[in-house]
DNA sequence: TATATAATCTAGCGATGCTAGTTTGTCAAT
DNA sequence: ATTGACAAACTAGCATCGCTAGATTATATA
């Protein structure tokens, strides 16, 4: 039954399609540009379509947070070097977090303030969604003794930092500096 | 000429209304039923004269903000008590933010998620947005060479925790836990 | 009282997300 | 090969949105 695998592949391919579609345009133009009609129109599909791949607009927002989570996720594992003391591996990671959210304002957006449908701490969360912290709580870990809530507290300050940075609301060129004081609460010395 | 007076008047007063109206429904329906309609049928006259008060949607979002900035800011100056420490105080402030994050979500999300069209960190930006970094500068200030970096990473911090934790994505069973470790970035002790 | 100006309204434009109902295509059974 | 059943895709349109042009009413001035 090859026939039906075809199918079944082709399928995914336009879904696929879709995804990319709405990160490139909203990466370019916006998520407010990123509209049912001009995703049918750049996947050569009538909007219906649409609506047989995802439920709604808000999943679509979903799928492409759920590939910022993995490209995250790698990021932060990519920036942990071997060779690193502990607290310079906090820096890094800190840094990285921070280079990614700049670097991708749309796909942050996508990942932490748009509506997504994405459901975390379930059995049924996506590993991407899960990596990420994984990566940080690898390196705040020897720092800490209540791992997980020391890296909510890491994360929630990097996430702070990246939005009132990206709203224009706290200074830019003081980033390093601030990144020095997160240091200070993970790691508990100057 | 008290005619015009009046009319000054009573124009200022139908902006109020707006403005409590969207804040009302936003409270109760979220920011999404705030419609430019619904506002119009609930001050009673038609759509356009909105646009006679504000330039667009987003103005009148920022005008409950601004609102919202005035609030908060009261919250933590009254959060500052005169007995306590040093470190109660940094505490007590950490905890009005964000008890008002929770209490207000729908307030929380026009003055930090929401476009609004306000406008930070310039010579015409109103009290309102700078009271709030003010009262938390006061409480940092003994703790902290460089009072507006350490003020700026230590809201970071308590917005990263109230916006994570309002997306499901922290524990809120641990949010004490976290303020302590929010403390030990300023305090620099635990 | 006539006229100019201001205040407000009606009506509608161009979008949006989403869907009902219809048409087209693709199979299996006759 | 023909027919009928089912799946896939399309056309067309609904309700709603932010916003605005142009008509209409009220108010103030001459």
């Amino acid at each position: 039954m090859g026939i039906s695998e075809r199918k079944t592949r082709e399928r995914s391919e336009r879904e696929r399609r879709i995804i990319v579609a709405a990160r490139t345009i909203a990466e370019r133009d916006g998520w407010a540009s990123v509209t049912i009609r001009r995703l049918a129109e750049e996947i050569e599909y009538s909007q219906p379509v649409l609506y047989s791949h995802f439920e709604n607009r808000d999943q679509i927002v979903g799928a492409v947070a759920l590939e910022g989570f993995g490209e995250l996720a790698a990021m932060l594992r990519a920036a942990i070097r071997p060779s690193s003391t502990s607290r310079e591996r906090v820096e890094d990671v800190a840094t990285a977090y921070l280079d990614f959210a700049f670097a991708r304002p749309a796909m942050y957006e996508a990942m932490f303030v748009l509506p997504t449908g994405l459901r975390f701490a379930r059995s049924d969360t996506p590993p991407q969604l899960r990596d990420g912290f994984g990566a940080m709580a690898t390196v705040i870990a020897p720092f800490a003794q209540d791992v997980d809530t020391a890296t909510e507290t890491f994360w929630a300050a990097l996430h702070g930092l990246a939005e009132l940075e990206r709203h224009g609301r706290i200074r830019p060129a003081f980033r390093a500096q601030r990144i020095t004081l997160v240091m200070r609460m993970v790691s508990g010395q100057l």
